[in-house]
DNA sequence: ATTAAAATCGGTAACGTACACGAATTTATA
DNA sequence: TATAAATTCGTGTACGTTACCGATTTTAAT
């Protein structure tokens, strides 16, 4: 350990060059009020010119404030465990940064009961806090919600899914239409031209189900682009109920039986996985999430392909990205599209959601 | 923003229940002398009592030293941009945590030059830095400077490659059998059961080659586990060179025509892609890296696979682990697998190495 | 010109910690 | 018992910044 050498540095170098004290510096540096025009411009120009960059440090220590965030996204539900990652993701940024006084409170709502999100969107707005993420999973209210925070100048993150048109301080999660395009390419890989592949769609809410219809989309124009002549059934289970989907599942398979690749847009993939691995059926199956559900039917290959997002880190960078924000007043990129990882048996184990 | 409210705090507040000054508290909590045996003990039980944590705004404020990092990385050469990413990693690490008066220092050597490691790793320790960083490509060599690091108490990471039963403070890098392993399982997916598998290694360097003998092995191990039949063959190329590689490869699948996917243990895939895209072949190539060279191929499907194991994060995390254990006197994870990446055409447009 | 009001600025106490200096206390030595 | 030596501890200053108080200067009003 080196120990620093040169005396004047920050504020009181500025004050030293602008001859004046640093509670001027000061002024200037907040845009407070109480300086001379022509002292603020001196000391403009002597920042850029000495290149002036805060010392976070004394900064923050200094301000003697703590920096409130809320959350607000689905609870852990036995219908699927997949909010469990962005919660850890969320409580590792927290660790990070707690000790710059930033605290996060979350707010958890039911994704079957929009009044359940109005219900926790109105308790965060209640209390003022100086930074929100959020999965906008019910789009109008979302909406809503959003305009309000604007309103009462509260910047807003977007994980997991974005609202167009509703312009955030960020987005961070996939890009939906390009996961599908990449499950295609995968697929183009273990099938033959003449295989049939099939789209299954499991949601009980309609709102999620646009997510669903992107991916299906850019799942689709994968074959299109590529001119791949292979016939493509879909079908749209609206419960998500095992006796249903595996009714379902296997009506589909009977009626074509030369089916090779099932194509599951969500992470309810385990139902037809549970459903294939009775019947001993040899279809290729491709679903999304590293969930424990999941997983375990990936070690069996029964799921043999699993796309993924690391939902956890979305919501740690989403923090992050309110931390850069509002605390050290750094610019943050509007869109953060998550890589999208193939997950197999054999590379699992390293995975971190 | 709110206003934080209760006044004793830290190192106060211990001194406040002990009945003793903050300087005494001080002496506690570094270990210093002079301090009875009754308070010191009573402090330390009121430091467990109450679960102090040293804010660490704080304590970097007030020690006001410089702790120096140094890494030991491979020159960006002509052969390989690979050890691009790793210096960019380094940069984001160091950029993030330069505010806490953290520096760092790259050294360079030259891959085919094991005389150069040995100056550079001199140069490194005549000036005591605080902690290393290296990537241990030539062993014996590392196993020589890591010792000196030992015993001049220089904690050191290792990424990309370890050194086995040489202990280091961490091992940021890959697991070359599970990568190997990976490929195999993904082959399987993409050959029939009597299609002809050949594994390609480009490697001048003996060190570099025992890498690419841990991936192999990894590759013959998933076909062995799972019983497969198909063939495997196995050519070693010990010249970097277009003319040679190309010729090599050449011969490769004229001898057996069977032959259905390419497997390059290294990022010299570009090399054999650059072959098979004269020649026209539809052979299957699975590569390592996500290097511009790479990426080119990639678009073009003349690599249908890369396997990546963001080098660059891997360096980040290294020097972080540093920063981890020198100024925040945190613990460590010893090993630091990284996720075994599977890039295509249409996803490595989100990827980030 | 006098006084009041407003604008401009300097000085300084914090924030939580590190560290040096010297004061107070205890112990050892004669 | 007196004195020295050693031990134990408190105080003060510093790190770079924030934010407030009050002093000084300028401007406005009479």
């Amino acid at each position: 350990m080196k120990k620093k050498e040169n005396q004047f540095t920050g504020v009181k170098e500025i004050a030293r060059l602008a001859k004046v004290s640093i509670g001027t510096v000061d002024r200037v540096i907040h845009n407070r009020t109480g300086v001379s025009a022509k002292t603020r411009e001196l000391i403009n120009q002597i920042i850029k010119d000495i290149n002036y960059q805060p010392n976070l440090l004394g900064r923050r220590l200094a301000s003697n404030k703590i920096t409130q965030f809320a959350t607000l996204i689905p609870m852990v539900s036995k219908e699927t465990t997949f909010w469990r990652a962005p919660l850890e993701g969320i409580d590792r940024a927290e660790s990070e940064i707690k000790q710059y006084n930033v605290k996060v409170e979350n707010f958890f709502f039911d994704q079957n009961d929009r009044d359940s999100f109005n219900k926790e969107a109105n308790k965060i707005l209640k209390k003022k806090y100086d930074g929100i993420l959020l999965a906008p999973s019910f789009i109008e209210e979302s909406i809503n919600f959003t305009n309000r925070c604007k309103k009462l100048n509260i910047p807003y993150v977007f994980i997991d899914s974005d609202i167009p048109d509703q312009p955030s301080l960020s987005y961070i999660g996939p890009d939906l239409y390009h996961s599908g395009y990449l499950a295609a390419n995968l697929i183009s890989y273990l099938v033959g031209k003449r295989d049939r592949i099939a789209i299954v769609n499991i949601s009980r809410q309609m709102e999620n189900y646009h997510h669903l219809l992107r991916k299906e989309e850019g799942f689709r124009g994968y074959f299109k682009d590529h001119n791949l002549p292979n016939k493509i059934e879909k079908i749209d289970i609206r419960k998500i109920n095992t006796s249903v989907i595996k009714k379902e599942t296997s009506n589909l398979l009977k009626n074509f039986p030369d089916i090779k690749v099932l194509f599951v847009t969500n992470s309810k993939v385990s139902f037809v996985a549970n459903y294939l691995k009775e019947s001993g059926s040899d279809v290729v199956l491709i679903g999304y999430d590293f969930l424990k559900e999941n997983i375990g039917f990936l070690e069996e290959e029964i799921i043999n392909f699993l796309i993924c997002q690391k939902p956890g880190e979305q919501a740690y960078k989403g923090i992050m990205a309110l931390y850069k924000h509002c605390v050290l007043k750094l610019p943050v990129d509007e869109n953060t599209f998550m890589p999208v990882d193939i997950i197999m048996k054999s590379n699992h184990i390293y995975y971190s959601n």
